[in-house]
DNA sequence: CTCAGTGCAAAGGATTTGCATGCCG
DNA sequence: CGGCATGCAAATCCTTTGCACTGAG
């Protein structure tokens, strides 16, 4: 996975930043889980501390290195990986325990919504650049 | 949309909620606007003071009348009714101006996804009540 | 009369920012 | 050396909550 350093690393060029040593850690945390980070369990990975937590996924996050995903107010962020650096997936999102995991959809579906991307871009003048796919119910824990 | 007040009154029932004048005024505001609503517009409506919309809103969520979007931190939450009372649709996120505009699907990309979410369902386990797909990406304004 | 809903103002909590320090270039 | 990233702590801002009041049943 040292691609992804390197893809991570030409992005954040491209916007006038540095890869830092804290940087590449918060890369390493996300690239080492399958599922989506809240905030806290990323500062207790131990790469930096808090604020630079929020600071450096916020400049990833301009990069289009990592993606940010909202759950509720008074709830943490979560973060991941942006999409073409790892495969595409969507998400199962729980309503009980807020629980996030990755999942990936059948190819048929995948290639549906990819032709009504074209297609609202013809319709519409809005011009797609990604599509977010999630699933909303319980988990096996907690049906 | 009578209708929807009757619907919305009985939910609020189901949960030994009232259907006040305050809670009617949110729900026509939300009536009338093509598109989630921001909680500062949704004050600005002039229906009830911020703590109460904030209060009724979630209120209202609890009975599946309304539905609650989070955008990022440092933004205001937004509402729009449940898909049930309106129309299935979904949403256009423009990443440049952060607005959300509504837009209905073609059918066989909903149709493809409610095959999606029985297939999730055989083989994750996972129990699926609703799903999300937003388009993002620029809008005409942006573009 | 009772109890839920309302508005106001103050509290809460996740996120952001100011400032001094350390490190990369 | 110069400037950006870091950590700590204080500030910010959306959201929630406490409290007294009002209105519906």
């Amino acid at each position: 996975m040292n691609e992804v350093h390197e893809l991570v690393g030409e992005r954040l060029r491209q916007i006038d930043q540095r890869y830092t040593s804290g940087r590449r850690a918060l890369v390493d945390l996300l690239l080492a889980a399958t599922r989506p980070l809240t905030l806290p369990e990323i500062v207790a990975g131990g790469a930096v501390a808090q604020s630079s937590a929020y600071r450096n996924l916020a400049v990833l996050e301009q990069a289009t290195a990592v993606h940010r995903i909202v759950a509720g107010p008074d709830e943490f962020a979560r973060y991941e990986l942006a999409e073409d650096l790892t495969r595409h997936h969507h998400h199962l999102v729980c309503t009980a325990c807020g629980d996030v995991a990755d999942y990936a959809m059948p190819a048929a579906v995948e290639r549906a919504v990819a032709r009504a991307l074209e297609r609202v871009a013809a319709d519409t003048g809005f011009a797609p650049e990604s599509h977010r796919l999630d699933l909303v119910g319980k988990c096996t824990r907690c049906a």
